[in-house]
DNA sequence: AATGAATGAGCTTTCATTCAT
DNA sequence: GATGAATGAAAGCTCATTCAT
């Protein structure tokens, strides 16, 4: 349990920066270094297995600490699980919209969400918020909506763009925004999920997996 | 956590049946009212929330006899998990064999699938295995190839025979075979595994996403 | 705090008597062993100083053997007070009515009562109960109404009678119980509770007190 | 616990008073405000329970800034126990000797020292003091000793000029004296300690309380 | 001189495991 | 062979005290 394991999250800002003396639960930098921890631990053990102990000689502060900057240890996990929606998915979607070639813009998108969800961190991110789905079910549902629900919108309304261009003959595009979705990490997410591939797919396997499930999805629904 | 829970597992006898006086860990009727207990308390809690007085009460057996059965918690769980392998997939291939029409034998085997890995119970298996993926990581590698891996192979070797016969025309049959196995369930595992479908799909749902998959599949590669 | 500390409460069974086993929780000796321990210590240090640990080790019992008799501190704690008032009070109100010569029988029963509220369990007990007051008023209320009040009655009763036989000159006999019952413990109460008086008082010292407080209310009350 | 608790201490000095800059732990206008501030929280909470958050919070002074004034918890509840001695029993003395009738004498400060005791602020102070006397016996001893000792000792000489003078017929005027200061608060102090009677009770209760007290006790003892 | 964020020992409570019955 | 009371290490969390600012 190392500081070099994979963390989804960047503080930004490194602890030299930090300016005079802040409120007691209001230094971001600080804050930041405990979700760091909790991350790294977290990941490695799930939430039940991991103790505040733990966390505290992870992230480099001390337990009281700890708890001023969280109540107690399901809301600091909480807001860990926050950070991780918004580290996985923000600014990934801009590809499906910076490409006007419907190919090439699937291909990118696909290989750039594929690289994220094999990923260490994503991987790690995704067991820990499934294994407490069934405990903490609006926790694990809005994770999914905040990514893969939002990626599948986006790229429903690209799909309905090229149907009413008459470009693609799909009946249903939301079970088609699906298809695609998954045809992007076919082999992949599930060998990843359960630990079948241990390491994180070369970028060129990725490539190759999103290649041919767009030309599949294309092949098939191009008008 | 009532009995009336969900359950991977069939004792498919009943403790009338048992017989004189056996030695000890060695009743198989005993052994399965254990792991019976614990598949109910571990798909509810998760291996670290779950704890050993919950399975003792929803076993209905006392504490010492469990660790005769078992060494420790984790063997139980471990047991229990090699139980949802074989309680999950077994028989379920049968389908692409006995069935001469190409497509009709793809919807039907994606159907059983699917409403297999889609149930409350399969669920909460998987939901179970992937949390502790991190920390056992060969138990849930083992689970993926008892489950997912095997019908991939059958899976495969089915689209070869018909690649061969010029039925269809697929250069690699190992990414059409991934890829067909994710067109089965597209926006139902993940949604389910992450709590955003909250019950399971009807059966006309699963239907229609198989259907819809295999379709897309075919055209696709159909020669 | 070893165990030749005073102690208010008598097991009257010791552990050589255990019958076979008891369900969780059920065996009085043990019980018992816990309120001993329970309450060397919270005599010692009062409610909120005294810690499980501290119980643990006087009691000669392990922390989650503690936990199988009582919920939690505070339920040890309001057993433990409950045993107070009636290892306190129970008995000694007979002296009352078991003598016909009221000079005498008062004397007997201020002996009795100032004997038992000045003994070092006696004032360990009312310490520990009125240190808690202001947050648990309940248990010492119920203490008070247990303890001091009912003899209380006992004696308003008694005097009442003498009233009603022409012995007694008492117009309000509720003002003269409370001057009695003070006068019965007349510069020993107060001191022993606020440590100015560090011993036990002597047989001797607590007639002299009681005939004194008589014989005062007497010769000013009589007919 | 805002500020409209009662208590036993007045500062008698607004900050606005305050003088330039005074040396570390020297401001006694400071030192009252963090005194008052743990005040109102020992006497709410108890020594053990109350915490010095509370007490930083009530006292609205910085924790580092009680930590200059007072070396420790300990420290500073010692200290306001002195002050609880001072702010009780300081000036009631003088209605035994202005008065020149002695049941009058004896009645006014009666009232006078049955009202103090009885008060909430009395009562928060002296269950605070009672609940630690087992662990801190000196600091308990020394507010019974500069409270109702002194008290006693005044009115024991107070009754020896009386018996000298020929009005009362007293054995023992230590005994006397402790009867007549029982007497005073008959059914009050007690009832009150307990928490038995929840409210300050009324200065006519008062004044009938003691008057019956007084008047006992002249009767039984006057020559 | 005053502050309050940080510390870590110690709190109450839980639970996997053992072993006398 | 089966039981479940007992154990004690370890959990989450609090709080008296310190010290950099």
């Amino acid at each position: 349990m190392s500081s070099t394991k994979a963390s989804v999250v960047d503080p930004g800002m490194t602890s030299f920066e930090r300016p005079g003396r802040l409120a007691a639960g209001q230094d971001p930098v600080k804050r930041q270094q405990i979700l760091d921890g909790a991350n790294r631990v977290f990941s490695q053990m799930g939430f039940d297995a991991a103790s505040m102990n733990d966390i505290t000689r992870e992230a480099g502060v001390s337990k009281g600490t700890i708890y001023v900057y969280f109540n107690n240890k399901e809301e600091l996990f909480i807001d860990l699980c926050q950070q991780y929606k918004t580290a996985l998915f923000d600014g990934i979607y801009q590809a499906l919209e910076s490409n006007s070639d419907l190919r090439e813009a699937l291909i990118q998108f696909g290989i750039a969400l594929s690289t994220l969800i094999t990923s260490n961190a994503g991987i790690q991110a995704q067991r820990v918020i499934i294994g407490v789905a069934e405990r903490m079910p609006s926790m694990s549902c809005s994770f999914y909506e905040k990514g893969p629900k939002k990626g599948l919108a986006i790229m429903r309304a690209l799909l309905d763009r090229h149907v009413a261009a008459g470009f693609l003959a799909i009946e249903d595009t939301e079970i088609a925004a699906y298809q695609l979705s998954d045809l992007f990490h076919s082999g992949l997410l599930r060998r990843r999920l359960f630990g079948q591939m241990e390491n994180e797919p070369e970028p060129e396997q990725i490539r190759k997996t999103v290649t041919a499930g767009v030309d599949l999805f294309l092949k098939a629904y191009k008008a």
